[in-house]
DNA sequence: ACCTGAACACCGTTCAAGT
DNA sequence: ACCTGAACACCGTTCAAGT
């Protein structure tokens, strides 16, 4: 990746060495891309504005020209990934499939970028950001025949699953997980040993998981359509 | 609260200054306590090595000697508390109701303790000390006419909607939160401006939105019921 | 064995200074 | 206007020392 640097810098013993950056090589949006990608390959701890300006290959504090502060980093990644979301066409199936659609695009949203979950749990959406996917869902949903409260119910109990399901999955696929299942006393917990190789089994599925805990919300919201 | 101080110090222009602690002042237990107070009071930013000493009128690296580190703390907390949920005592009216009041409590818990929320979505629990209550909740599924991927299943899919909305409703109940639905131009966002008072009651009630979505997936999940 | 204070390697951010 | 380096007030943790 490291072609032939352009500043013709010797590869000496201190490469910190950095001399002076042109004038305007950082902008917002140079600055999003790189923080959407530490964030996204090195996890949410190691999001740090000394690595995310050394990603840059710029000081510190030349960040703090264009950002007031990390926290309106975070807020402006969660509003860029959630603009991106690439929402479903309008299916022919009906309002319930568009629904179903709809979480379903949110989830793997949340699935392939493990960051905005992160910021999602920690500042769920709460309005300008969120707006054409609430907005699809909740014309979806009406269309479906429920009424207000009911419809704004619905989207809230789809939003929390759909959070919590992603949340979970997330975890799962980190360095220490899923060898459980072990170690409890077969006579105490007995449908927990018996069942401990179905429960692995759902805990690492992920997507298929999701979707049959959806189906079955979507059931009982809806009705058996 | 401060009663006078046992150890006869004038209350000076340095109250830093502690003459050096009773030998036995500390163990697990007595940090535990401070460790789930501070937690719950301050929220886990406020959470440092350094105030939960402080807390126990203690260096701060007198809490090294009973913990190997932070996380230890963490993962100790994590385990109380879910040991100390109360679980509802088995109810009459057959293997659903049985869940759902499983499910209600273990959402109570989250809600009554923030802290123990922001520590499961850091790391779900995986065995051990979830046990009681994923034994429980499995033999009334398997009670209520599941087979065993089925109960495996629709546990797993409970668990994730029972955090996701203990997530929701934990951030919303925090400062900043509440005011919006304004700013949206309404003629791009209809739904979305007409369902905005419904939307925001239905995020603030916690506990009534809770339940009737979990009503909703137990229907999915066992049939009508 | 248990508690202490200084110190180390971090962190976000302020500030005065360079161009 | 934009970028830089030193500095400040934090953080978790190591270490040598006290009792």
């Amino acid at each position: 990746m490291t072609t032939s640097s352009p500043t013709g810098r010797t590869a000496g013993d201190r490469p910190r060495v950095r001399s002076r950056a042109p004038r305007n090589t950082l902008n917002r949006e140079r600055v999003l891309d790189a923080a959407v990608a530490l964030l996204d390959r090195a996890g949410p701890d190691a999001f740090t504005m000394r690595t995310l300006a050394e990603r840059l290959g710029v000081a510190t504090m030349a960040v703090y020209s264009h950002f007031a502060s990390k926290d309106e980093i975070v807020d402006a990644v969660r509003v860029r990934l959630l603009a991106e979301a690439k929402l479903p066409a309008r299916p022919a199936g009906g309002p319930r499939e568009e629904v179903r659609d709809l979480c379903r695009a949110a989830y793997r949203l949340l699935a392939d970028h493990p960051s905005v979950l992160h910021l999602m749990a920690a500042r769920p959406p709460d309005g300008d950001e969120f707006t054409l996917f609430a907005e699809r869902t909740l014309e979806a949903l009406l269309g479906a025949g429920l009424e207000r409260e009911g419809a704004a119910r619905a989207y809230t109990a789809l939003t929390q699953y759909t959070v919590g399901a992603a949340l979970w999955a997330a975890r799962r696929r980190e360095p220490g997980a899923g060898t459980r299942g072990s170690g409890l006393p077969a006579d105490r917990y007995p449908c927990l040993n018996a069942l401990a190789p179905e429960l692995v089994a759902a805990a690492r599925e992920g997507t298929a998981q999701y979707e049959r805990g959806l189906d079955a919300l979507l059931t009982g919201l809806l009705g058996a359509g």
